[in-house]
DNA sequence: TGCGATTTGTCCGTATGTATT
DNA sequence: TAATACATACGGACAAATCGC
């Protein structure tokens, strides 16, 4: 599953004994981005230190790492609320990642190996394997995020991953309204077939054409519970 | 200067009347990126907010920002420290920043107006005398920063323009750093001759072929500085 | 190995500023 | 205008982790 062999690893901190910031955080994150708190939710400072059971210190610092990534939205002196979704949003992110996903391509390429290839198709597979059962589309999400995490990962790049890292909880924010408004199962059975098999080929400019129309594809979808607002 | 005309203009905010945690982030910054503070210096909570006057609640919370750019690396319960730079951070910075400018031209190209042009050829200008002058190299480097902007801003896309604020900061600590390491006068007088010229021209692609080269100049120059650390 | 010393992490009480009613 | 609710900020205290001796 880890594909990193040579990158510096320096970040590795047994997961449990996190700070209650990064707990925080984590969970704030995971109730907001499995769309548990509707989009626009407002939310109090002395609400969620006594539902989370913390003191209002490291919770402050926890919303704002959460206001930096898009997930919340903070009025000083007025409050906090959980961010609201527009198509220009969506539009925006799709186009970013578009770019970022596009630049990890061109630095993976020539970084590809058939064991990290391998492990592409593992991630596919379990993606694939999650959507054929039914049963949980939320894994479904993570899968499939997981499966373009690949080529960021590859890319030997911290700051282009630490940029991916970044979006990734706003991209399954949306996926998770997409999915709770259309109570679907997530993404598609074979949307990633052509994906996959073009990273596994020769072709890098093939594989780029493919991303655009694959993520417009993706913008369509997901858009299509946004109403136009100016 | 202000070139935002129909941007949901939501977030201004009088300047004065920043919240302790927003001023203490400002000064940080501008210590570090300035270069007063030289890299891997230690730092501790208690003799910042001594010498800042705060407590340390908000302090905490601007440290958390500085380590989110980068500009502060922090290790649970060991400390934080000023970021040292290694050839890699520079490289990766570098390019990073090559594909977003990309991406912003692309974005900005049908949005160029006879009043957008002169704004740019403005800010050119405004670098150029400052380099001309010599009396004050730090200021180039804002002005330098001020020109490269223009394309993001002229955008219209908040999270490009977002993603942009977040490596300007560190740009300019490479900046400094090199521009004190050589006591030189900053950026080359003519060096955004090119590219301003391709900006105001017809040809997006030679906008863009500019772009690499000159972007791999500015990463040379600056790299000159380092050492090859392993 | 253990034991202080230092620093970060966390909690609490309180006071002040701001927005809303 | 007054009152309430809340975010913001301060200070003190303690716990937890790290480092040096």
């Amino acid at each position: 599953m880890n594909t990193d062999v040579e990158t510096s690893s320096i970040e590795l901190r047994p997961i449990d004994d996190l700070t209650v910031r990064e707990q925080v955080f984590n969970r704030l994150k995971d109730h907001i981005v499995s769309g548990e708190i509707s989009p626009g939710t407002r939310l109090t400072e002395q609400g969620l230190a006594a539902s989370l059971g913390v003191s209002r210190g490291p919770l402050r610092e926890a919303i704002r790492e959460l206001v930096d990534i898009g997930l919340i939205v903070s009025i000083p002196y007025k409050g906090i609320s959980v961010r609201s979704i527009t198509r220009k949003d969506l539009e925006e992110l799709y186009s970013l990642r578009t770019t970022l996903e596009s630049f990890a391509f061109r630095l993976c390429w020539e970084r590809r190996t058939p064991e990290t290839l391998d492990d592409l198709r593992r991630r596919n597979a379990a993606l694939v394997a999650t959507v054929d059962d039914g049963a949980d589309p939320a894994l479904s999400i993570d899968q499939e995020l997981h499966l373009h995490s690949w080529c960021y990962e590859l890319s030997d790049h911290s700051l282009l991953l630490k940029s991916w890292r970044r979006i990734e909880p706003s991209l399954k924010f949306y996926f998770s309204l997409h999915q709770l408004a259309h109570s679907r199962s997530g993404p598609l059975r074979q949307a990633h077939d052509v994906y996959v098999s073009l990273a596994e080929g020769p072709s890098l400019d093939a594989m780029l054409e493919h991303l655009a129309t694959h993520m417009r594809q993706g913008f369509d979808v997901t858009a299509s519970l946004l109403r136009e607002d100016a």
